[in-house]
RNA sequence: GCCGGGGUGGCGAAAUUGGCAGACGCCCAGGACUUAGGAUCCUGUGCUCGUUGAGAGCGUGCGGGUUCAAGUCCCGCCUCCGGCACCA
């Protein structure tokens, strides 16, 4: 490692002219030999400190990649080669998000098989990673639609399929305990611990020993964390596809655009749900961007509250709210349109009306119901209901603004304090009542007056006409009405979510088949011995028009017989693709193995992954997947890793150069605006390439494309090219080079340690702009400084370029006759002492303004830099004639003489 | 509507805890070298005033405030970008 390459001949190159800097005449040569020496094969694990550097598993299109994907490939592969040559044990792999839609529509037009093309399109993003120098270890590639990856997506599908969580535990467990339970129990000892109600039916253990195959298949279902229920899910009708609710963007398929209509069919589900609060919470323990924390914990929706019972003549009608406290203030109920106390409920008077409305609202999706505006529309049933606080008996209405899918289903309103109940109220002349005051106002209920208000008053407060209550403030008040429910036996807490469990079915033939048998006695899963349950070859991979997958018209695929030579069916959906990269982390641990999804000792040394980057697009998609299937591996005992993703970091997008509206467009296809790595890389090589990509602006900042500013790192690297190749003929250090050495050393040490700071702290432009600006201080200097100290910095200049500029440097070391391979050379290490400053700069203000500006040594005392600051001519002018009320004195860097 | 994140020269952007605003790069101008320069090197480059010089005033979306000192903290707006959108 320590060979010095001063006394070398080779960097005199006195009787040749320097040669000209031309990346192409390189590069591609020096990305062979590392492959072919297998440079970036990661070892298994060992004894050496870890890094797992991660990419978003791409789904690779036809289109290859643009200079903004490079925006996150090109960083991570600067951090990979620095913690090498740090000395960690870096991985730092790629694969292909393969099954999905854009390949399966790509291969319906082309009529060309989806692998096919999938092995096309990601043979050219390799040769663009190759082409600019990412170091990825290739033998660990994977493809997610291959039989040898899929066939453990499924493995992990049956998991999840024979767990459940239970809320005791907080944790998932095998069904098969839970099946032991029901035996002895029923649902008793589960049911104590879920609050006044889950999400299943009651059951005894003789009513469960009673159940024949079939029956307790589906009783499990309620409970597996892999489950098939009926639906109403969102279909894409040019897809011809299910949509998860995270897949659709203002009412239209995230990735089509068309209008989503929604569909009843038997769907698929992970029950997610039941790590909504570990979801939640573990997000504490992540180095993540706040936002997406936030999105998280937005789209999750946690709302603490209160359950409670109203008696109507139907039975006892339970209602959510999250203000227990304005109870007294409830004036009239209202019921989703769905909701099954409707039908029973509505008196003889009513029921044309209200048929009729119910009929309308489930024409309606909820798109229409959105984009007809937020215009309450309902209808009263005739019937009520007994407020269980105060006996008050209060009209039941049904309403589209509730909704079946949240909470129960039904609401109290309390228009005074509830803005849409307010609205409602006004347009139907119901009744407002104020049990809230706003306080810190003296004038007690005359501040909001029922008759008068504008809009309801949804803050806290005192409470008002709330019987025992009264006069109860704001921060105890929700507490205190809840406490007050459970000892009466009226209602209880109730925590709620807003999100649903994440629906996978997808009615396509280009993703993986979900293992699971429909037999006479229910479902069962496929056998594990038996995975992968193999996609059969089609010819034709056209949907059908009735919603079914195309799988479903392959009886030879379809049909099935069992060991006991009973008939049976396939599942013929698909999963969505959210599902294969929701593991592919834990796969690149161990990526060949055939006997398990990987080795346990593999994958808990090398996850979590320790840095992981990509677009903020996926904030509550894959990401909050991948948090879900992590904590379910754990909770069975597969991975020792609580969260899959210890740091993790969005790329801003880069924007097209050109302006329109007075805006930089997004670069697209269809605008025609993008520019690719190839072509930069031809003009530029691939080293310029890459350090602008660097330079071009804070990571995480969108920003556009300046071709100028590309032509600007060029030059730097012919900069830094011409001096490496520049002869030596300096002098041995003497005394006149004596100082010049010093600063020159001085500012390689703070470079050093600005680099590696930056590098860590994701500050990539700044990386460039110290090695800019160390490159500027070699040239200034370079007439100065000495033999020795001049091949010193030249030689650190190249190793801390080597991650940045991977061709260049290799290059420039070969020439100097260095040891191959500078990627496989130590870090220089940085020295504080040769770092510090041997003087400063005091800026002296008088008056808050600069008024001069003086050179002091480091650890000047106060009254010297006082004494010198005043003697400066323009300081002394500016203070002439006053008197000094203060100086304010930062030492190293600023004093500030206040004269009055 | 609600929640988040931005707004700094002609352009891309820098700026620990409040402490020289504009590092670095681009563009532009002047000079050197040169047959030539669109290569390279050097110098200048926030705006305004000041003939030069020394210097002065202004300046981080807008308006206030706190402070010896504000791009940074507080209050009120404008605007752009993302997310959510009748979630009880």
């Amino acid at each position: 490692m320590e060979q010095k390459v001063i006394d070398q001949p080779t960097t005199r190159p006195t009787d040749h002219p320097t040669p000209k800097y031309i990346p192409q005449d390189f590069e591609a040569g020096w990305m062979q030999r590392w492959e072919a020496d297998e440079l970036y094969k990661t070892a298994p694990a060992d004894e050496r400190p870890k890094a797992y550097i991660l990419d978003f598993f791409p789904y690779p299109s036809g289109d290859g990649l643009s200079v903004g994907h490079c925006r996150n490939y090109v960083p991570t592969d600067v951090m990979s080669r620095y913690y090498r040559m740090k000395g960690y044990n870096v991985l730092h792999p790629m694969g292909w998000d393969a099954f999905g839609l854009p390949a399966e529509n790509a291969a319906i037009k082309t009529k060309t098989n989806p692998a096919k093309l999938i092995a096309q399109y990601s043979a050219n993003y390799k040769r663009q990673f190759r082409l600019i120098g990412i170091s990825f270890d290739w033998s660990r590639e994977i493809n997610s639609s291959t039989p040898e990856y899929y066939r453990w997506t499924q493995w992990v599908f049956l998991q999840l399929y024979e767990a459940w969580y239970d809320p005791r535990a907080d944790a998932a467990r095998p069904i098969a305990e839970l099946e032991k339970e029901l035996g002895e129990k029923g649902t008793a000892a589960i049911d104590a611990a879920q609050g006044i109600e889950g999400n299943f039916p009651r059951l005894s253990a003789a009513q469960w020993n009673a159940f024949n195959k079939r029956e307790r298949s589906e009783f499990l279902s309620n409970f597996r964390l892999a489950y098939r229920k009926p639906a109403r899910v969102n279909w894409c009708p040019v897809d011809k596809t299910v949509l998860a609710n995270e897949e659709v963007h203002d009412g239209r398929c995230w990735r089509c655009g068309s209008q989503v209509i929604e569909k009843n069919l038997p769907q698929w589900f992970f029950r997610i749900t039941a790590y909504s609060e570990r979801l939640i919470n573990d997000l504490d323990t992540i180095d993540w961007p706040e936002h997406i924390k936030l999105m998280q914990r937005n789209w999750i929706g946690k709302s603490i509250g209160a359950e409670a019972d109203f008696k109507t003549g139907a039975g006892y009608l339970r209602i959510f709210t999250t203000r227990p406290d304005t109870l007294w203030g409830a004036t009239f109920m209202v019921l989703a349109p769905e909701h099954p106390f409707v039908e029973t409920l509505t008196t003889a008077e009513h029921k044309a009306r209200v048929n009729q409305y119910v009929k309308e609202a489930s024409a309606k999706t909820d798109i229409e119901r959105e984009t007809e505006g937020k215009d309450k529309t309902g209808v009263f049933t005739g019937a009520y209901a007994t407020n269980p606080v105060n006996g008050e008996r209060i009209p039941i209405w049904v309403a589209d603004y509730v909704m079946m899918g949240y909470g129960t289903g039904a609401i109290m309103s309390v228009p005074a304090h509830d803005q849409r109940d307010f609205e409602f109220a006004r347009k139907f002349h119901l009744p407002i009542r104020v049990v809230i005051r706003p306080e810190g106002e003296s004038n007690e209920i005359h501040s909001l007056d029922a008759d008068t208000m504008e809009r309801a008053y949804p803050h806290e407060g005192v409470m008002v006409n709330s019987g025992p209550f009264d006069g109860t403030p704001a921060d105890v008040a929700v507490e205190q009405v809840t406490q007050w429910l459970e000892e009466k036996g009226i209602g209880a807490k109730r925590i709620n979510y807003k999100f649903r469990d994440w629906g996978i079915s997808r009615q396509r033939y280009w993703g993986t088949p979900i293992p699971i048998i429909h037999t006479d006695d229910g479902e069962v899963a496929a056998d594990h011995d038996a995975l992968p349950v193999e996609l059969p070859n089609v010819n034709s991979y056209e949907p059908t028009a009735t919603g079914e997958s195309p799988l479903a018209t392959i009886p030879e695929w379809v049909n099935v017989t069992l060991p006991d030579g009973t008939h049976a069916r396939r599942e013929t959906d698909t999963m969505g693709t959210f599902a294969c990269s929701s593991w592919y982390y834990m796969r690149f641990a161990d990526p060949r193995n055939e006997h398990a999804p990987f080795d346990a000792k593999e994958v808990n040394y090398w996850c979590p992954v320790d840095t992981y980057v990509g677009g903020a697009e996926h904030a509550v998609m894959h990401l909050l997947y991948a948090r879900f299937w992590t904590k379910a591996l754990y909770d069975l005992g597969y991975v020792n890793f609580i969260e899959p993703f210890e740091r993790l970091r969005n790329q801003g997008m880069i924007l097209s150069p050109q302006v329109k509206d007075g805006k930089y467009e997004k670069m697209s296809k269809s605008k025609g605006n993008v520019i690719t790595p190839d072509e930069m890389v031809s003009q530029y090589g691939a080293d310029a390439l890459r350090a602008y990509e660097m330079f071009i602006s804070e990571f995480s900042q969108a920003t556009p494309w300046q071709i100028d500013g590309l032509a600007g790192t060029f030059r730097w690297l012919k900069r830094v090219w011409d001096l490496m190749l520049a002869p030596n003929e300096r002098p041995a250090a003497n005394e006149t080079t004596a100082q010049a050495d010093r600063v020159l050393n001085r500012k390689l040490h703070q470079t050093i340690h600005k680099v590696e700071s930056d590098i860590e702290a994701f500050a990539f432009n700044t990386v460039i702009s110290a090695l800019m600006e160390f490159t500027n201080v070699m040239y200034d200097l370079q007439n100065q400084v000495s033999r020795e100290m001049f091949d010193h910095a030249r030689e650190t200049l190249l190793l801390v370029l080597a991650p940045i500029a991977p061709f260049m440097t290799e290059e420039l070391w070969m020439r100097w006759g260095s040891k191959y391979s500078i990627h496989q050379q130590k870090y220089p290490q940085y020295d504080s002492a040769a770092a510090a400053e041997e003087s400063f700069t005091l800026v002296v203000q008088v008056n808050g303004k600069v008024r001069g500006k003086i050179e002091l040594p480091v650890g000047v005392s106060e009254a010297e830099a006082k004494q010198k600051a005043f003697d400066d001519p323009n300081v002394k002018k500016w203070m002439e004639g006053k008197n000094i009320a203060q100086v304010v004195y930062v030492p190293g860097r600023l004093m500030n003489v206040v004269v009055t």
